[in-house]
DNA sequence: ACCCTCTAATAGAACGTTTTACTTCCTGCG
DNA sequence: CGCAGGAAGTAAAACGTTCTATTAGAGGGT
């Protein structure tokens, strides 16, 4: 394997010229960097960037650590972050906690023991006790779907309360006097905050809050979504329907057209999350649409900027509003 | 930063002790390795693994490079592969080519880097140099959903001329008597070999294999599906309708329904990759199911298993059949 | 001619592990 | 009693970079 010496070596310079021409080339002349830059293509040399990290003390990578790598919303965050970090340079290491505080753990062990520079994060629990850990051990943490839990920290995160009341907001514009809601999980913070959201838009609206019909499920996902509706058809159907996603909202879509209730004639229905299915079903989906490849973006560059400008970085807590959009299934 | 020695000197012992504590636990007697592990805990420290793979010569990480992370199949893969890995304590670094070489080019200059024990590559080019590059390097490389390329070399990938024999065999069986193949760019293997598979069911039941209609799209997505479709209405239905993905389907099919064409009565339609959303659309989707999650799963055991027993390791072509899923319509 | 500054390059220590060769101590056996 | 052999632990040399201090040389100003 060829090493940074046999370039110099080639190049008949010193290792510690090599390394410049690698990393301030610009302190090096011409004629020289020349010359070693012919030397490392001729010999085909690569960086072994773990005695770069060793003896820098930081390395070029980030860690991303996401709840479910399977989910469309995840996906494209994963995308967001990819791309930043690929523009500046960067590595990602992946970890997918599948909702288990266990595997989150083990996850960030590995990235504690890679030090990488950074960490992005939706935390599977509230606990943040873990995360604090990887910040004495000098890495860096940025929250992503998620609000911060401390103010020296950034996180990006999407109103999720603003967004279930708009959605249930808009449910009751078109004419629905009854609200039914279909969600995961509630101890997942995202189910809870929508909830809430729901009741606000319920009470503004002169509604009684405690009117809304609340079917939880233990996944969140089409089939869930299925057995949902049909419990809403045997114990008699509301006016509209709001979901925590769109997985769930398209199982109980499929359920109702099935059993001959038409959407949204009979039943008003919105799903969450925006997913790219929710424009392409039979009866398009009314959705609310979170900025899910931003949201990667803009956590990436907080991130690498926190890590690169230390001094000048000023941490942000950055609250984006979701979008309705309104198609075939409430209109 | 809380080091190996620190944690030596806490314990009473030498650094090499500590490291024998950390990687070959039986060599140290039962009260030492208490003691080790007493200090480790107490003092937080967590092993630097660029110093441990700088001195040891490998590294505990994988590569993975994807042509598109968006993509459910894809998406699924990597849901096999963070599994195993994460499994045997190895790390993945993600890289995303976007079917952009440029883009491979430096994820794989990046894992290079890094000295990844191995990487998993869903190749976007034909081009095999720039792995061999790889090998040269001294990194496995195992291809996924991809022919090997040498003989000494891991692959695991999926019969597309099979599957695409299949599913038109299905849509001839099921009484069509012409065909036509919406597809992504023929640039791409897997669309020439899903013809190519198409046009051998023809053949086989009599029919001239010239007689496939084929409509190419620049993108696999549900909106180049819809365009297939209005373009098919426009020249002419024909009984039946095979798409290379189920993206490209679910698109046709919606833009079919659309325009009141009845499926599958009127044209019978079947897609590729039975991604989770072909069960759930309100007309099931009829797919070729390819065990995706699999794929990944034994491709990430082939790479560690050429890693870690390189003298036992045998070489391996997988090849799977992707089965044929008949939903609603096809029938 | 002298000192000062500036640029370009170098030597060598350091980063935190792993590993090899070595010491020490014990145990059992002839 | 002496000695082989094993178990447990240590000291010190790597691994391939980066970085700090240092040197050598080239001008430039007085």
């Amino acid at each position: 394997m060829v090493s940074i010496k046999d370039v110099a070596a080639h190049a008949g310079v010193s290792p510690g010229t090599v390394s410049n021409v690698l990393n301030r080339p610009g302190k090096v002349a011409p004629a020289t960097r020349e010359r070693v830059e012919a030397a490392i293509s001729e010999l085909g040399f690569v960086r072994h960037g773990s005695a770069s990290t060793l003896r820098a003390g930081h390395s070029r990578t980030i860690g991303l650590s996401v709840i479910d790598i399977g989910n469309p919303f995840f996906t494209e965050v994963a995308a967001g972050v990819e791309d930043v970090s690929s523009e500046l340079g960067y590595a990602v290491i992946l970890g997918n906690s599948a909702g288990s505080q266990d595997k989150e753990d083990r996850n960030l062990r590995v990235l504690a023991e890679h030090r990488v520079r950074g960490v992005l994060i939706t935390p599977s629990g509230e606990d943040p006790a873990r995360l604090d850990r990887l910040r004495e051990h000098g890495i860096s943490v940025v929250l992503v779907d998620h609000p911060a839990h401390r103010p020296d920290q950034c996180a990006v995160a999407v109103d999720d309360v603003g967004g279930g009341r708009a959605a249930v907001a808009h449910l009751l514009a078109q004419g629905a006097a009854s609200v039914a809601y279909v969600t995961g999980p509630l101890t997942i913070r995202q189910c809870v905050e929508r909830q809430e959201g729901a009741r606000t838009a319920m009470r503004a609206a002169g509604l009684d809050p405690a009117g809304l019909r609340v079917i939880e499920s233990m996944t969140m996902t089409a089939r869930a979504g299925e057995k949902a509706a049909s419990d809403l058809i045997a114990s008699g159907l509301p006016e509209s329907v709001f979901c925590a996603n769109d997985l769930l909202a398209l199982g109980v879509l499929r359920a109702l057209l099935r059993s001959g209730v038409r959407v949204p004639e009979d039943v008003a229905l919105i799903g969450y999350d925006d997913i790219d299915f929710a424009a392409a079903s039979t009866v398009s989906l009314s959705s609310m649409r979170q900025p899910t490849y931003q949201l990667g973006r803009i956590a990436t560059e907080l991130l690498l900027d926190e890590c690169d400008n230390p001094e000048t970085h000023a941490h942000q807590h950055i609250m984006f509003q979701p979008e309705l959009v309104a198609r075939e299934s409430t209109q």
